[in-house]
DNA sequence: TATGAATGAGGATTCATTCAT
DNA sequence: TATGAATGAATCCTCATTCAT
C-alpha cells in the first residue's frame, strides 16, 4: 500500500496487469452470460446459472457488473461493437465498381449470419424495465456505436452522391432509412417461426436484396 | 333434469347474456392490464396491480386468462386487430389519384400516433420466454391478423401495377418490405429517447416520408 | 307450501322421493370423489375435479358435503361399511369345522383385494389436519362401524373359547390384536413399492397366513 | 489461481468447518420443522412458520431442503434412525434369560413413549402425493434404516431358534410380522382419541403385552 | 335446489443482491 | 479480490368456499 498516489514503475506495471486481468475476467463472464441469455432469454436466465457456467462465485459477478440488466445490455453493446467493426472495414471503399451501399448490406447480412443470437437481445433493449436499471453510460455507449455504424453508411451514401451514383439526398436520412429497413426486415424474420414460414414465405436474403434493389432504384441518379 | 344438455329458450338467452358479460369482463381486465403493461413493461407489471386496477380479485383474472403472459399477448393481439381495422378501410381505394401505398403509410402512421404504447408491446412479442407460456391459438391469431394487414398492402401494390403506376414487382414481397421498413423506422424511433434525439435527429414523420419517397421512387414505372 | 307441519300423504311420498334423490346424488358425488381421491391423494385432489367428474356445479357439492375433508372421510366411512358388511356374513359361523378367526382373516383379505384403494384413504384418517375439519358425527360413525367389525371378530373368539378351540383369553383384546396385526401387515405392504419388493420380499398372503398361524398357535387350547 | 480445484490445507480445514456448520444449520431447521409438523400436521404447516421458528429467512430453508415435502420426509428418516439406534443396542443380547423378542418390544415401546410425535409422521409417509416430490435417495435411506431395524429383530428370532427357545420358523417373516403387529397396534392406538378411549378401552401397554404373549406363545418351542 | 362466477387468503418457491469472511 | 451463505421481498397461481341469481 502506498500512502501517496504517485505510483512507481512496478506499480504501474502491476496495475496494468490488474486492468488486463479485470478485462479478461469480464470477458469470461460475458461469454458465460451470452450463452445463458441466448439460450433462455432475459427473464428466464439467472445470475446463478451465469456464475456456474463461468465457475465464479455469484458475488464475483457483481464485482464486474452492477446488475443482471447491466450484463444483458453489455452483451448488447458488445454485439453493436462487433457490427461496428464489420462495417468499419468499409471505410476505404471508394465505389469504383458502382457498389457502395451494397457493401454495407452485405457486411450487415454477413454479421447477422454469424451472430444471429445477438439480434434478439438487441431488439429487447427497448424494454423500459431493462433500461431503468442500467447506467446511462452504458446505454450511451451503445448508442455511440450505433451512431458510428450509421455514420459509415452515411459516408457511403455521401461518396455515392459525390461520384454521381446517387441522387442528391440527405445522406444521414438515407443511412437511417437503410438501417431501419434492414433491421425491420431481419426483425420480421427473426420475430417468430410462424411468421417466417407461414406469413412471409420468402427467404430472408432474397427479401433483403429486393428491398435494397427497390431503395437503390429510387436512390440512383437517372440517366 | 337440468343435467340434460338440451337447453330451453330461457337458458339459451341466459347463456347468451353470460357470454356477453364474460366478454365485457374480459375487456375490463384487458383495459386495466394495458394501463399497467404500458406503464411498467412486462416484467415489472404484476397481476396484483392489474387486479387492483380493475377492482377484481386476483383469482378472477385467472378465470379469464391463463397466465400473465397470456394477458400480455392478448393485448398485442388487440393492437394488431386495431391496426388491421385501420388498414381495412383502404380496401376500396382505387388509386385514381395516383396514391396507393401512400394511404397505407398514412393509415399506419395515424394508427401509431393514436396507439403508440401498443408498439412496445408488439415488439416484445418475439421474446421466447413469453411465447413459451402462451397458447398457440393466441399466437396464431396475432399472426393471422398481421397477414391480413400485409395482404391489404399487397393488394394496393397489385392495383398499382395493374393501373401502370408501379413497375412489375412481386406485390407480396414489396408489401413485406414496406411493412418491415415502416416498422423498422418506427421501432428505431421508439427504441429510446437518446437515439431519437441525439442520433437520428430527424423527425419521425419526415423520415417515414423520405423512406416512402425513396421506395416509391424505385417502385414507380418510368415515364 | 303448507303452513302447518302436518304432512299429507302425497307430501310424505314426495319428501320420501326427495330423500331418495338426495341419497342418490350423494352417492354420485362420492363415486366421483372416490375416483379422484384414489387417483390423486387428498392434497392433490380438487373439488373442481370432483364436480367436473360428476357433472355437477362446484357449489352443489357443498350442498351435500360440508368440506373437502368431509367428502374424504365419508369415503373412509363408506369403506368401513363395506368391510363391515363383508364381516357381517360371518355372524352365523359356528366353528364346527374348527375354523373361526380364519374366516375373519379370509373375509378381510378378500375385502382388501377387492378394495385396495380404500386402504390408503383409511390410513390417512389419523392426520390431525383432516380430523379438525370434519364433524364429530361423521368420525363417530366411522368408529362405530369399526367397533362393529371388531365386535364380530370378538364374537368369533368368544365362540372359539366356548367350544374349547381357543384358550381362555380376553376376546375383545384378542380381536383388537388380530385386527391391528392384519392392518399392520397390510399397511406395511401398501406402504410403498420399495418396501414391498426390497424389504419384505414376502408375499402378502403368505405373510398374513404365517401371522395368523403364529397367533392361532398361541391362541389354541392345548390338546 | 483459486480457480484450480486443488485445495491447500487451510482450505480443507475451512471446508471442513463449512460442512459442520452446514450440518448444524440443517439440524436447526429440522428441529423447528419438527415442532411445526408435530403440531400442525403436514398440510397445515407452512414453510414460513418453520423459518420463523428457527429465525432464518425463508429462502435459507431452501438452501438446505429442496421442498416442504423433503423436510417432512427428512424428519421421518430421522425418526427411523432414532428407532434404529434404540434397537441397535439389542445386538449383543444373547437370550440367556430366555428373553429375546421381549427386549425388542420393550425397546420399541420405549422409543414410542419418548417419541410419540414421530409416529404420525412416519405413518403418513405412504401418501403418494408426498413421495412424488421427494428424492429417491431420501426415501431409500428411510427404507434402509427400516430394513436394518427388521434385521435386528430377525437376528433375535434366529438366536432364539438356535438356543431352542423358539420353534423353527422363518426369522425374517416373523420379524416382519412382529414389526407389523406392533406398528398396527400402536397405530390403532394413535389413530384417534375416540378410538383409543371408546373403542379399544384397553391400555396400550397391556395390549402390546397381550399381543406379544400371544405371538410368543405360538412361537415358543414346546416343552 | 342448483349454479358457477367471484373471491382472496394463502403459500411455496425463486433469485437478485448483499456482506461477513 | 473472491467467495457463497444468507437474505427476504416479490410474485404467480391455486382452490376451498361463498353467494347472488
Amino acid at each position: 500500500m502506498t500512502n501517496s498516489h504517485i505510483m512507481n514503475n512496478s506499480q504501474i506495471i502491476r496495475s496494468e496487469r490488474r486492468r488486463k486481468e479485470h478485462e479478461a475476467r469480464r470477458r469470461v463472464i460475458l461469454k458465460a452470460a451470452r450463452e445463458v441469455f441466448f439460450h433462455k432469454g432475459f427473464m428466464d436466465a439467472t445470475v446463478d446459472e451465469i456464475a456456474e457456467r463461468c465457475r465464479l462465485a455469484k458475488g464475483t459477478i457483481y464485482l464486474y457488473f452492477g446488475s443482471k440488466e447491466e450484463i444483458y445490455i453489455s452483451i448488447m453493446a458488445e454485439g453493436m461493437k462487433l457490427l461496428g467493426r464489420e462495417l468499419g472495414r468499409l471505410k476505404d471503399i471508394d465505389g469504383g465498381d458502382g457498389m457502395l451501399v451494397e457493401h454495407a448490406l452485405s457486411a450487415y447480412y454477413g454479421f447477422y449470419l454469424k451472430n444471429r443470437k445477438y439480434f434478439r437481445i438487441m431488439f429487447l433493449s427497448s424494454q423500459p424495465d431493462l433500461r431503468a436499471r442500467v447506467s446511462d453510460d452504458l446505454l450511451k455507449d451503445c448508442m455511440e456505436t450505433a451512431r458510428q455504424c450509421l455514420g459509415i453508411v452515411g459516408d457511403l451514401v455521401r461518396k455515392g452522391i459525390k461520384r454521381g451514383i446517387y441522387r442528391k439526398v440527405d445522406p444521414w436520412a438515407v443511412a437511417n432509412i437503410l438501417w431501419a429497413t434492414v433491421n425491420g426486415i431481419i426483425m420480421s424474420y427473426e420475430q417468430d417461426p410462424v411468421y417466417r414460414e407461414e406469413i412471409a414465405g420468402i427467404e430472408l436474403e432474397k427479401m433483403l436484396n429486393e428491398a435494397l434493389g427497390l431503395v437503390l432504384n429510387g436512390l440512383r441518379a437517372k440517366g
